[in-house]
RNA sequence: GGGCGGUUAGCUCAGUUGGUAGAGCAUCUCGUUUACACCGAGAAUGUCGGCGGUUCGAGACCGUCACCGCCCACCA
């Protein structure tokens, strides 16, 4: 006897390693068959599986499970990324703890270190995919930093500078003072912080008078190089042509009149530090300004701030320095104020607008395509209005600063010249030959420090890892691809640098046809989960605790929902529970050896219970099969829960427990056991794709079957050639109808009553005369007499209605009169409810009129139900 | 400031061509009949955020207000 729970721990490693040998994650890109493929995102090669990467993960697998029983080829491309920063960051703690820094290393040495790490624990994410069950081809495992993608990266470079849609720059850029590096746009957050608003008086070069203005930054004075005021302010329209002495500084500096300062702001008068401010800066151009750089790359003041702060930290700098306003009667007031403030998303410190030298994409450019392409539905985004998401920000692209002062990631090919001419070529014996061929002379070439920015390789994921720049089997066969699957905050980063990339490069075609994307994880009161807050659902626990399809199959019935899914931990007990339910349904087939008739060919279905379990089971495979092909993994989820507890167990199974007992009527028997096992069977093989471990040990250990679910084909309709019939329907009304009555009037569990119906017609007799024994079983009861209408109603009974029939209870002297009274008349209330309704629809002839027909006869019909149930109640209230 | 969402049962949420509201969980009552107590049977539960409009008919469509959330840009 097999145990009463399913265990999930123990068969999930079995079946993993099964599959694997079995081959059944391959793809084959010399079949004949139809590609179907997913890139998978590339999780942080230093990560461990967080309950996104489980949402993610899931579906995509789901998908990948679901085409491949649909008979496509199948390739579902695994990998992992570098993670620039964040990998330097781990291997840079790991020496800290033996005070070491890259520094003392080296890059040579460091990177090597990184390299020794990623060798070490960078298997642990793609581990822990495999016990989530996921199953992409490992075969073809990538690294964004492997020679083949390096390869790629480099390739790129060296053709978007050709065509000039990679520029060398000096501007500002968002420099992290942690890091010591450049960070793109998308990598600050801005953060609401409390802060000080301070006014100061620079004073009037020739004159009595002060310009009071107001900053939050007052260390960036140092480097201010003129005041701005609005050409329309009447208040400082004197001031034309006039300057102000800086003050500690004492630099003469000009105010200038621009648009930019805004009356409305603070004094109306602003400081411009053009190399400290991107608005700034703009300013600065516009007037011809100085750029002074007061800062080093650590944010400490650096020569240009004067002796009195060089050294200090901006922080420190601003204290004294207000203080210094403060001993020279310049400082005005401060306020307290909330304002947002950059921060890098990795140190969590504040960013510093820097000026320098660094890489940028003519992203603008390249976006072109890309929009267009969404426009013109090459890729379509699933939910759509994600398309105005990333349509509202590739038409205001910022250029894209893909240079980082970092040691792990990939060098940019550029090499600096004598005199700082640059030569990017895909080797240094190419930039060699070029320098040559300028300066006329073998010169010595210093190649660029920088790296790319991660997420310009992860660009390039969809035809890199498929072997391009050489023209492989793969790339031919693989790319485009069927579908990208992520999450909404990776739109930019990701989705729309891969569109612009795949356009550029692979010959104007898309990267992939559809963007499934999917709501973010966060904890059961909505908030992002995070280590710090605790709150934090480790999927790995989630799985071993309560098996990894009980995970997965919560996953894909919350995966439609909203943008956020709020996930907590008794939901995923619920569907743990569910497993046990279809492990005891199947134990209950096996038991009966229902697994005996599974191959046999019974044409003729003739009991009524088949036909419904059929005719519900051919619904179900269409509405699964639909649902998972529109994304709406929620509603296959609760087709198959509903059809799995409610359809077959609840009702089928208890049933055909008299026929499966019933050994004299062979025939029924063996029909039975033929639509039992089959039905089951294939209902199975739908569910496999979101709980593959249970579905794969069930068909294994109780059905006998020796193919596995992962490689069978997808099940079809069966018998639906069978006209589809409402009995069953019926009795389940009727048998349900006794069971509430029972309940309400505590008529003992094991007491067997009569029942009487009443205003059956012939059609409804006969099906009732035919599964008489399902409901004399499930509801517990002796006998069913039909009745005529003349039957008078008296205190012996209880009563209640199934649209026009009634049906009623005799219990002679058990009725408590007043209870029963109560009973009806709320009962008849609610009726009189219903029918107000009704005669207030009918008694419009608009609604009359412009209705469909059908709705109205609709209508009608429930008006000729209710009235009948509305007599047959008001007759037994009169007779109690 | 620009954009995108949300507001439905105690909780978490479904509800795609407008026909009169559903699921799971939680709650209460009853029950161990040989698949299952991670179970079964039954019960209770809603002015579908407010107001206005379109319509014979609105949870759904339009307008407006309120509250909540997210993204982008900014507050010198």
């Amino acid at each position: 006897m097999m145990d009463k729970r399913f265990d999930s721990k123990s068969i999930e490693v079995k079946w993993y390693e099964k599959w694997l040998k079995s081959g059944a994650f391959s793809s084959d890109s010399s079949s004949q068959k139809k590609p179907y493929v997913i890139m998978m995102p590339p999780p942080n090669v230093t990560g461990s599986l967080h309950i996104g990467h489980a949402l993610t993960f899931t579906i995509q697998d789901i998908l990948i499970r679901f085409h491949r029983m649909q008979g496509f080829d199948v390739l579902w491309q695994p990998g992992t990324d570098h993670a620039g920063i964040a990998t330097q960051m781990v291997v840079e703690r790991e020496l800290a703890k033996s005070n070491i820094t890259r520094h003392d290393l080296g890059r040579e040495k460091f990177v090597e270190k990184v390299w020794e790490w990623k060798e070490q624990s960078g298997g642990t994410i793609t581990n822990q995919l495999r016990a989530l069950g996921a199953s992409p081809d490992w075969d073809k495992e990538r690294f964004t930093m492997d020679e083949g993608l390096s390869k790629a990266v480099n390739y790129v470079f060296v053709k978007l500078y050709k065509e000039g849609l990679i520029y060398r720059d000096k501007r500002l850029v968002n420099w992290d003072p942690k890091l010591l590096t450049a960070i793109s746009d998308l990598e600050v957050e801005q953060r609401d912080t409390n802060g000080k608003f301070w006014y100061f008086k620079y004073p009037i070069q020739d004159s009595d008078e002060f310009l009071t203005i107001a900053t939050t930054r007052p260390e960036t004075m140092l480097g201010d190089t003129a005041v701005a005021v609005n050409p329309n302010d009447e208040r400082y329209k004197h001031l034309k042509g006039k300057n102000v002495l800086l003050p500690i500084i004492n630099r003469v500096i000009p105010i200038i009149f621009d648009d930019y300062s805004d009356p409305e702001k603070g004094t109306g008068a602003v400081k411009i530090t053009p190399a400290h401010d991107f608005n700034d800066f703009e300013v600065g151009k516009r007037h011809n300004l100085e750029l002074i750089n007061i800062m080093n790359a650590d944010a400490t003041i650096n020569e240009n701030g004067g002796k009195e702060f060089q050294g200090l930290d901006r922080f420190e700098a601003r204290d004294r320095i207000i203080d210094k306003l403060k001993t020279l009667n310049l400082f005005v007031k401060e306020e307290t104020i909330t304002h947002t403030v950059p921060h890098g998303d990795r140190s969590n410190v504040i960013v510093e607008p820097w000026l320098m030298d660094q890489w940028y994409v003519d992203a603008k450019k390249m976006a072109i395509p890309a929009i267009k392409a969404v426009e013109d539905s090459k890729t379509t985004f699933i939910p759509k209005n994600w398309d105005k998401t990333y349509f509202e920000w590739m038409r205001n692209i910022q250029p894209w600063c893909v240079s980082r002062q970092l040691w792990w990631g990939h060098r940019i090919p550029a090499w600096f010249g004598p005199d700082n001419k640059v030569f990017v070529e895909s080797s240094e014996q190419e930039a060699l030959v070029a320098a040559e061929a300028f300066y006329g002379e073998k010169v010595e070439l210093t190649q660029d420090e920088d790296v790319l920015d991660t997420w310009f390789s992860s660009a390039l994921w969809p035809f890199s890892t498929l072997g391009w720049p050489e023209n492989t089997d793969d790339l031919t066969k693989y790319y485009p691809t069927s579908v990208l699957v992520t999450g909404f905050d990776i739109i930019f980063f990701w989705v729309a640098r891969m569109m612009m990339m795949g356009l550029h490069f692979m010959d104007k075609e898309v990267p992939f046809k559809e963007v499934y994307i999917h709501a973010l994880v966060r904890d059961e009161k909505g908030q992002k989960m995070s280590k710090s807050k605790g709150n934090v659902l480790d999927p790995l626990d989630l799985s071993s605790k309560y098996g990894a399809d009980s995970l997965r199959f919560t996953l894909a019935a919350m995966a439609a929902q909203g943008r956020d899914i709020k996930l907590s931990e008794e939901r995923i007990a619920g569907y743990r529970n569910f497993s046990t339910k279809i492990w005891n349904g199947c134990k209950f087939l096996e038991f009966n050896s229902c697994i005996d008739n599974i191959d046999k060919d019974i044409t003729n279905i003739d009991l009524e219970v088949n036909k419904w379990i059929i005719n519900l089971y051919n619904d179900l495979n269409i509405k699964v099969k639909t649902a998972i092909k529109e994304y709406k993994f929620n509603d296959a989820a609760d087709a198959l829960y509903q059809f799995i507890w409610k359809d077959y167990c609840d009702w089928y199974i208890e049933f055909i427990k008299p026929i499966l007992n019933n050994s004299e009527n062979l025939k029924d028997l063996e029909e039975t056991k033929y639509i039992s096992i089959n039905v089951m069977k294939n209902v199975l093989l739908m569910l496999h794709p979101i709980m593959p471990y249970v579905t794969e040990e069930i068909l294994e250990n109780l059905f006998k079957s020796s193919n596995f679910a992962i490689s069978s084909t997808w099940p079809e309709p069966i018998h639906n050639e069978l006209t589809s019939t409402n009995s069953i329907d019926l009795i389940i009304k009727i048998i349900s109808s006794i069971r509430s009555l029972r309940v309400e009037k505590n008529i003992p569990p094991n007491a067997k009553i009569d029942i009487l119906l009443k205003n059956a017609d012939e059609h409804k007799r006969e099906i009732i005369k035919n599964n008489k024994s399902l409901i004399t079983n499930l509801a517990k009861i002796n006998n069913i007499t039909f009745v005529s209408e003349e039957l008078t109603q008296s205190e012996n009974f209880i009563i209640s209605t199934i649209d026009e029939l009634v049906l009623m209870i005799p219990l002679d002297g058990l009725i408590d009169t007043a209870a029963e009274k109560n009973r009806l008349n709320k009962e008849l209330s609610n009726i009189n409810n219903e029918i107000d309704q009704i005669s207030k629809r009918l008694n419009n002839q608009m609604f009359i009129d412009k209705a469909p027909s059908n709705v109205v006869e609709e209508v009608k019909n429930k008006q000729k139900i209710f009235n009948q149930r509305k007599s047959e109640i008001e007759k037994a209230l009169i007779n109690l």
